[in-house]
DNA sequence: GGTGCCATGTAACGCGTTACATGATTAT
DNA sequence: ATAATCATGTAACGCGTTACATGGCACC
């Protein structure tokens, strides 16, 4: 839903087209995430079959500008006084996989862990570049990259904390309750 | 993605059926994100279409196991050893929606900030309580629920510091540069 | 006999991405 | 001239969610 609000809030500012839309989503956010073209269409499309924007007659220069009914502003409202919730969040990949790694036979999990741990050192620094370059007047933007920067790190915080807890851990003998045969009849065929 | 190649883990543990699927994946991850079985379905049949997998023939209870194949234990390997990058991820809404926030008018910025930091802080206490229930044997669950936990203190550090941030920031005078006229043709219209 | 759980699917929809098609204007 | 950019769209596909349909089995 980041991008049916993110538009209504760009039209809450005034009338704006297509290209409009997407250049300024992307300049307000850093270019952080590219936003495709086709999908402010579409996403235009939806949002004016709910009735929370309006196409205006085409202009001079052949462009098709949108603006936000009363409709839209109350949505924009809502969503702007609503927290996020954990529920609405999407998966989060990274902990699936460690996740799964550690019941997965043949894996090594600290690999896993050292892999991804580099991975994000490496965005991390890449994150303190952009914050260098990026012109202090730009508010959001700054603070867009500065939220990156406290997940970044506090996802290397989490690695390390995986890793150590992998060091203390022994796993439970097979005596009950775990199963890891090959065919899982035994967990779930008799009951 | 992460359904998919949990799918495939799981597989990789031995034959499993498609109610199975769920339950373990639900297991593994504490029921933090419930999997619709529908998905399950619709999931591991591009995975046979795409030869990561294989169907069994029914067994005697109606139920219909699959496994993995040779060229899935493959694509299990790569997903293991490849790290999650900044660009793999979803888009981050809190991030969006506040720098979004900052220039639409009429918008509480501090009101905004102030809502979702009560609501993750309610998380957060959800999550600690979670943390004590858990039992100490079960590894995967715990490191994601301490994921969960991280990331929640980090959006705290956060919206605090973007509170601070709010505080000693003052708008650029309309000299140059910033635009928020209400139709953007000054933005825009000639260049 | 009904209620509830196990189990397998299908349909419809929204969001997101990639790729393609079509023109107009601008720059080299 | 032609290449790049602006601008609007469409099509196809994957992932994810909700809802619905169907059937077997167990329990009261």
């Amino acid at each position: 839903m980041s991008v049916r609000h993110g538009l209504l809030a760009l039209l809450e500012r005034g009338s704006r087209y297509g290209y409009q839309l997407r250049a300024e989503f992307e300049r307000t956010t850093g270019g952080t995430w590219p936003l495709n073209i086709g999908q402010v269409y579409t996403t235009l499309s939806r949002l004016e079959r709910d009735g929370l924007v309006r196409a205006l007659p085409e202009n001079d220069g052949g462009q098709r500008p949108y603006e936000i009914t009363d409709e839209g502003r109350v949505e924009l409202t809502l969503w702007f006084a609503s927290p996020i919730e954990r529920g609405d969040r999407p998966r989060d990949e990274l902990a699936i996989k460690l996740a799964l790694a550690l019941t997965t036979p043949g894996v090594d999990v600290r690999a896993v862990v050292q892999t991804q741990r580099s991975s994000t050192m490496r965005t991390l620094q890449e994150l303190t570049r952009l914050k260098a370059a990026s012109r202090e007047a730009d508010l959001a933007w700054r603070l867009v990259l500065e939220s990156m920067v406290f997940q970044a790190e506090a996802e290397v915080r989490w690695l390390d904390h995986c890793e150590s807890s992998l060091t203390r851990y022994r796993p439970p003998r097979a005596e009950e309750s775990t199963v890891d045969t090959d065919d899982a009849e035994q967990a779930w065929g008799k009951r």
